[in-house]
DNA sequence: AACTAGTGCAACCGCCTGCAT
DNA sequence: CATGCAGGCGGTTGCACTAGT
């Protein structure tokens, strides 16, 4: 419905030619993406595949970047992506998956059938924060300091997924040296054995029984995870066979 | 009917990472 | 090792639409 509401809204933005949204910039054009485009980028694609994106507008003789492009097929023209509302399970879903993972909208994407990492986010954005606002307000509303709530902000685990090459030092056997991970970033002793663990291939001991899992960071210690996550990793590891399978899917 | 505030979605922007040179 | 480029991602913005007054 609302896909339809797009192209005409787009149809129509052309036949008034005054193209709302649309920024003036050097050289390529930006703003609403016109039928006559999409069709364009969508035989490209189909004649050539996704990838190469830098090609796609020489291609399909489209006036647009490259990110333009991909973001426009991945969002928006990619066969099968779910429109409308989020069903229940999705949402449901969505917000384990959030617990588990943050703001990691193409991994939870990854995870949701025809949903996009656009749509996710948007969707979190638009729906979940608001829920965690009133959630607050409530309980301002009680009087009830917010120290003393069970409402605490999501204990994220936070891996950094990496395509490991053969020139990989990790891949010799050699641990990772933190200077390399990024430039605001430090390895804590607690993620390193986390990448051992990884990289070892030693996911019997990631059996999430409650005596075998990764730490969580709580008032300065370090406790298990809760049931709750034990059950969503159940879940995903019954797909992929491998915690690595799961994050490097 | 006119105005305003809120909402939802598409698209842009800046940054990061991997790879090739 | 430095640099440039392409792909990818998350945060943010812009704007059409809707509901309320």
């Amino acid at each position: 419905m609302y896909q339809v509401m797009t192209s005409v809204k787009a149809a129509c933005v052309m036949m008034e030619g005054r193209l709302s949204g649309v920024r003036k910039g050097a050289g390529v054009r930006k703003g609403a993406w016109s039928q006559s485009e999409d069709e364009l980028l969508r035989e490209c694609v189909q004649l050539y595949g996704e990838g190469k994106w830098h090609l796609v507008p020489q291609r399909a003789g489209l006036n647009r970047c490259r990110k333009s492009c991909r973001l426009r097929w991945l969002n928006y023209l990619k066969p099968n992506i779910k429109r409308g509302d989020f069903s229940e399970d999705e949402v449901d879903l969505m917000i384990r998956l959030h617990k588990l993972l943050g703001n990691r909208w193409s991994l939870i994407a990854g995870r949701l059938p025809g949903r996009t990492s656009n749509d996710v986010k948007n969707y979190w954005n638009t729906n979940m924060r608001r829920k965690v606002q009133s959630h607050k307000e409530n309980n301002n509303n009680n009087n009830v300091k917010e120290s003393e709530t069970t409402w605490k902000p999501h204990q994220v685990i936070k891996p950094v997924p990496r395509a490991l090459t053969k020139a990989s030092s990790m891949v010799h056997g050699k641990s990772m040296n933190s200077s390399k991970v990024g430039v605001n970033e430090t390895v804590s002793a607690e993620s390193e054995n986390w990448w051992e663990t990884l990289l070892d291939d030693k996911e019997e001991n990631i059996t999430f029984n409650n005596t075998t899992c990764f730490p969580v960071e709580k008032d300065g210690s370090f406790e298990l995870w809760d049931e709750e996550l034990d059950s969503i990793a159940s879940e995903f590891f019954a797909e992929a066979e491998t915690w690595s399978d799961f994050l490097l899917n």
